[in-house]
DNA sequence: AAATTAAACGCAACTAAGTTGCATTTAATT
DNA sequence: AATTAAATGCAACTTAGTTGCGTTTAATTT
């Protein structure tokens, strides 16, 4: 059934059903929480160039199946974008929770968003909302 | 006046008053801005060494006199602690805007954080809200 | 004012993230 | 089976950020 899913999406989005895609993205479903390249290149075995791996994270970004987390460190972290997006829309609805401990960083979707169209001058088109903190496992 | 606010900042923070380091902070409180390190060497004349740049850079937001701003992509950008933070408490209530055609960002006091201290599991120490869309220079 | 001390500086060398170009392979289409 | 464009893989590159270490200098002590 995932795969059934993994395989529709890649399908909806014209990417083609290579054996690391569909690993790649099995690991973004298997997983709860956000992921860097690092992390992603150590949970997967049908490639390890990281120009294969890199250009399969902005493709799939681009296509609005994964999604970056704002962060204020250096390295990136994707997760699978939970609701419908699309290339056109890239738009969630949930926070997300980085711990301070371990690093990991988590989707939630318990918190309603604060929706905002207009602040001063500015034109919000999206927000996010990134929290911070112990997470279960480091409490 | 704002040098003197500098000057106090320094000493309050045991932190020396070398040319460089009062010019960075004259340049922060003069950008209303976040700024890459990129940008930081650009408007600062004292040095252009960017292991100093750094070590300022680091200093600074450990003592609370700057943050980082979060985002999504791989250059971080610091911006000055509009409210009194301090080594132990680094708490802001403000949002951060980030220009999707300038990539400035700004910080926007105008939106009230919601304050959330505990959410199935997680313990929330601090948030940050960023909007993303196109500053008034860009609208 | 001179001596002391630790913070700050500056340079070289390094690590890690991420990108670009280009030739080769392969999934999907005809 | 032939075609074609997407995907892969390797080398080489760029840029962000760090580490080690010797030197300088701001601040403190005498
Ligand atoms: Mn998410
Ligand atoms: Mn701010
Ligand atoms: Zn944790
Ligand atoms: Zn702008």
């Amino acid at each position: 059934m995932n795969k059934e899913y993994i395989l529709e999406l890649l399908l909806t989005n014209k990417i083609r059903k290579t054996q690391f895609r569909i690993e790649l993205l099995e690991v973004f479903m298997n997983t709860k929480y956000g992921l860097s390249f690092k992390d992603v290149k150590e949970r997967i075995s049908s490639t390890q160039d990281k120009v294969t791996i890199y250009r399969a994270l902005t493709i799939f970004e681009k296509k609005g199946i994964i999604h970056k987390v704002p962060n204020t460190n250096d390295v990136s972290k994707y997760a699978i974008c939970p609701e419908a997006c699309s290339e056109k829309a890239h738009q969630h609805n949930h926070a997300h929770f980085i711990c301070t401990q371990c690093e990991k960083t988590f989707c939630v979707d318990e918190i309603e968003l604060p929706i905002l169209k207009k602040v001063k001058g500015y034109k919000i088109k999206r927000s996010n909302l990134t929290l911070e903190g112990d997470c279960p496992d480091c409490i």
